[in-house]
DNA sequence: CGAGTCATTGACTAGTGTCAATGAGTGTGG
DNA sequence: CCACACTCATTGACACTAGTCAATGACTCG
């Protein structure tokens, strides 16, 4: 899946680029790619070459923590390739998934004195990284950074209701169907329109996202599959049926 | 119970104060007993009294919509006395319920277009109204109330993660656990530590709220009375044996 | 090639949902 | 003031979805 490098696969020779202008104008040699949809989006001239001084462009491998729940915050950051897992462990060993954060979502939205959840890559991950102090200052100085982290907080918050919509009152069949619609309708503004929807994340996290056991999933696949609306693979799905699909989410 | 008359009766006389000075300096005659938790608490001098200005002080019977979903957003709110229910109607015909606003609580955070969820009081609301575009305005000409604003929405995107993680993985008893638990932490700010919870809603808002049917609530309740957890009324519950509680709760 | 991890499948169980009847509380009109 | 209707909550019987436990299969990595 070509089309999909992009997300799965940041380019390996990202660490000879010159990290002064890697975040907000130049990566990998070229434009950046999330520069369109990213917080960024809002500044303008000095500022651009401001944050671009702050930014240090980072490369993580998968199952690599960006930050762990619970831990003191010192950084933000701001995705540019790959795929992150939000999640936090609960008392009771259970461990709840709060979502996936894809290529330019940003990291440390509330800028917490603490993160209330851990960050982990499951792909390759490239982001930019940022001084929570030195970010935090930038901000206050710039009032349209500002609200533009207000708006992305709002769109967050809105899709924490959507989950919680999810959670509430779906059984199995309705919740995967949502989740992989969700994921398809957040991968259009990195990749386009796609009938292949990659599962970088395992069942396990999948059921965690979903308030369901592996097993579950697992059989609501085989099911999903065995009725002809998905082709189901370890690492990606494929959409056979899509309006048989949305029916099942029917939001 | 006398605490809760701020919280459940509004001063009948509301409507006879002069409306000029009932946001932010001055209720019911005295000093409004939010402000100090309230979004406005970050305002001083002038601008306080141009959101004076601005408010307009609303008085809600019971099962009465501030707004309803979809429909286009002209107004935000800053509660100042009762409960709000927060809910959205699913295409389903399920209701899902996000939450239950409190004096203090501000509606319309994101200011978007449209509501993406109705609200309507469960009690007796009294609310400051504020034009949407004005506010709007307003807020782009003071920082320090942006920079609120953008506090509370992150605080209410932790809250929904909480919500999250209570209808993710837990079974009805701890569900409900949550729930008393998280209103009577709620509760603290406007009326202290409470015993005795009450309980505007229906039955069929806390199933609604927390993914069950109004059978298993029901059913909940009646175990953890019998049980000797709670004492359990139609419109309130005692807390009796809170150490059980919380490890019910067991966040 | 073997160990290890992850996903699938099966058998059984437990917790909720569904359907239905009863009970309690509230408001209205005679 | 009481009777009635109405709404909401409780309780019971039963069904069914999803969870639990266990075994097998598929894939990856050294």
């Amino acid at each position: 899946m070509p089309p999909l490098d992009f997300l799965l696969n940041p380019d390996p020779r990202f660490d000879a680029v010159d990290p002064r202008h890697i975040c907000c104008h130049v990566m990998n040699g070229s434009r950046c790619e999330i520069r369109d949809f990213s917080m960024c989006n809002v500044l303008r001239g000095k500022a651009v070459d401001e944050l671009e001084q702050m930014a240090r462009p980072t490369n993580f491998p998968p199952r690599t923590p960006l930050h762990e729940q619970g831990a003191a915050a010192h950084s933000v950051f701001n995705i540019t390739a790959g795929v992150v897992r939000l999640s936090k462990l609960l008392s009771d060993g259970r461990r709840q998934v709060f979502g996936f954060a894809l290529p330019g979502d940003f990291l440390g939205l509330g800028l917490p004195e603490r993160h209330a959840y851990s960050a982990d890559t499951l792909t390759h991950v490239t982001a930019c990284h940022f001084d929570r102090g030195h970010f935090k200052r930038f901000m206050s100085r710039e009032p349209t950074l500002l609200r533009r982290l207000y708006d992305l907080t709002s769109r967050d918050l809105a899709m924490a209701q959507e989950h919680i919509a999810i959670l509430g009152g779906r059984n199995a069949e309705e919740k995967l169907a949502c989740f992989i619609l969700g994921l398809r309708t957040r991968l259009v503004r990195t990749v386009g329109v796609l009938t292949t929807i990659p599962l970088p994340m395992s069942r396990q996290d999948i059921a965690d996202y979903l308030g369901l056991t592996i097993e579950t999933v697992s059989r609501t696949f085989t099911r999903l599959d065995r009725e002809g609306v998905l082709e189901v693979a370890r690492d990606r799905v494929r959409i056979v049926d899509l309006p048989r699909l949305e029916t099942l989410a029917a939001t």
